[in-house]
DNA sequence: CCAAGTACGTTATAACATATCCTTTTTTCG
DNA sequence: CGAAAAAAGGATATGTTATAACGTACTTGG
């Protein structure tokens, strides 16, 4: 039986078809090289450097990988909707809902490093008042939340 | 008239003795060193990078200063409520009121670098919530709106 | 004094990100 | 089609942010 050259993660087609449905909207090349970063980080599941990103792809594909690649990469797939920075851990995330545009919170366990991605509207709208009580007119907001996740609670208190 | 050497930036009374009173319920030890590091971060009243003010640390003392230094100091006054780290941009500010611990949250002003900490308990108390509905335990959050300062706007529009 | 702990200096290096320049691929349009 | 333009991607170098590892000196409290 032939085996296929595992040079990109696999990729459900879910995931595959939604990201192409946004990038076609706005005029966007979703490339294969760009298909296999975000596919990687699908497969991983968890925040990554960018550096730890470059490794895994490069093992994936059998040769070197400059980050500026990795990076142009990225910065195409945030600019899509498609993965998120957090930026108090410098890592990357692929995004958990990227059926619409929006603006997320994440809640990030110290423990196990499990983010999760919440949307509250919420928050949101006291966001939009605070920076109005300010005379503020604000473009982006950068919501991330350090504590433990349930899950973790639960295995400390045995 | 005798001219003083221009070793630490000025700092007014009012911010030392703030200083030296967190540091001194916790029982650390506010040195020069130290104090010389928040004395430039008030002096200057903008964010700035580790390594801007390792530059303006320099110019002042005229001496090398490592970034490990740099880096320990502002460990130490971040741990004691006086420095804040600006997760989004990597730059360090003073703290706006350093009379009790609090939380912040950040209106960070993209057309001028203006930065206004403020303190929203209401946000605080939504925080919690979110996180609660998702059985997380909260420890602490980064918030940092994006956006353009009233001034700014106003400057804009004409 | 002496031991322990904290602070700090020095050198090196790790980790994260971008600049510059050039080649390849894709698109566009006569 | 084929030339020009635009977008993507590769290679090399460098800039920026942060920490490791190790040693010395300075408190502090018995």
């Amino acid at each position: 039986m032939a085996r296929q050259a595992a040079s990109a993660a696999p990729l459900a087609a879910k995931w595959r078809k939604l990201a192409e449905a946004r990038c076609a909207e706005k005029g966007e090349r979703l490339t294969p090289a760009r298909l296999a970063v975000y596919a990687e980080m699908l497969a991983c599941n968890r925040p990554l450097s960018a550096y730890e990103l470059i490794a895994l792809l490069e093992q994936r594909q059998g040769r070197k990988i400059a980050p500026l690649s990795v990076y142009r990469h990225l910065d195409f797939l945030m600019r899509n909707g498609l993965v998120h920075r957090l930026q108090s851990a410098q890592t990357y995330l692929p995004c958990d809902h990227p059926d619409h545009p929006h603006e997320s919170q994440f809640l990030l366990c110290s423990s196990c490093g499990h983010v999760d991605e919440v949307e509250s509207r919420g928050l949101e709208t006291l966001l939009s008042q605070i920076a109005d009580e300010h005379g503020f007119r604000p473009d982006d907001a950068v919501v991330e939340i350090k504590g433990v996740c349930g899950t973790c609670a639960v295995d400390d208190s045995h």
